[in-house]
DNA sequence: AGCTGTGAAGCACTTCACAGCG
DNA sequence: CGCTGTGAAGTGCTTCACAGCT
């Protein structure tokens, strides 16, 4: 069946890898949008993203047909069709749970308001910290989630965030750079 | 020129994909010995890791051998094969620059220091900060260091994380389920 | 003339399916 | 016999290169 609706998200099939990176491109587009540049060529918005000219096309090409050939994009209304295909024009109301210190700071943390989401609630076990106020919010009670082995029923989407993983990572290609300038010199000898 | 080395990390060229995904065959290699648990097939391994026993045991490939057939994998041995491979077998010092509400969050952090991380500097370029103690260290001044547009130095791994774009991937998802629920009956016309 | 949009080619990762070994 | 380790097949993403439009 091939529907054929008004909304984008339906339309096609986007690449995970695509939508992973519609969110920068995003920013970049807003960053430009303040310094009051109206339009855009890839080559540019491309190089402020972080990717190959390209690969901002062909990902573009995804969400429809928004370009001028010869000019370049229109940095509002790409902003715009970038927003609503993430589906950040309709309200996505956010709930942090655990109120340690990592969760204080994110209820404090800007970065969710000025993109759309909105904090709602607020949500901890340890009785020492329900009712207390964080940034505009009482804490309120959880039964119980534990964070270690997070089961999710059916139709939950889960994206996994650790910032320990990420300097593991980190670690493996700082060790890998680090043997392969000692050993520089032994491959230098068979060319 | 090939090399034949001690180190694995010189042996092979792991796939990036696979180094992404070593660090939660650690995090569930460290559960099971937790548990007292000293030998696991790579059925029952993938499973706590999340992913396929196919892919479990090519990643685990890529490193050598380290497998008993008919048997499973030895849970330290193949929690300290992976430990080396990542290089958390050196000391990897960790500097955290911003000392506001994420960066005070993260100096008091446990999951660096039982993973193998120490935070050994504070830095911020913000007067009112520097001097303070947090988490048993000084914070210590920094001339500047603009986040918004981080141009890197040749020989610099970045990765980088940030929670409004993982939200906003969240919202994409969202959206399409609630789309596609929507068109649901209209799809199922023509089978 | 210049830049977008896109088939086609190339590449990397995942999954299959089974040989090989303890 | 059971589970690992791995070629081969399958899949999805990236890059190329240029036709097509303004």
């Amino acid at each position: 069946v091939t529907a054929v609706t008004a909304d984008p998200a339906l339309r096609r099939d986007i690449p995970d890898a695509t939508v992973a990176r519609l969110p920068e491109y995003l920013r970049a587009l807003t960053d430009l949008a303040d310094r009051g540049i109206s339009s855009v060529a890839s080559e540019e918005l491309s190089a402020a993203a972080g990717v190959r000219s390209a690969q901002l096309r062909k990902d573009l090409s995804y969400l429809g047909s928004y370009g001028v050939r010869g000019v370049g994009y229109e940095v509002d209304l790409l902003a715009f069709e970038i927003s609503r295909e993430l589906g950040l024009t309709q309200d996505w109301p956010v709930a942090i749970v655990g109120l340690g210190n990592l969760g204080h700071a994110l209820a404090a943390y800007s970065g969710f308001a000025t993109r759309g989401f909105r904090v709602v609630a607020l949500l901890d076990r340890d009785r020492a910290v329900v009712g207390r106020r964080i940034a505009g919010l009482t804490v309120r009670s959880i039964e119980d989630f534990a964070p270690s082995v997070l089961s999710v029923p059916d139709g939950v989407d889960v994206r996994k965030v650790d910032l320990a993983t990420e300097l593991q990572i980190l670690a493996f290609h700082g060790q890998r750079k680090a043997l392969a300038a000692q050993v520089a010199p032994l491959a230098r000898v068979a060319p």
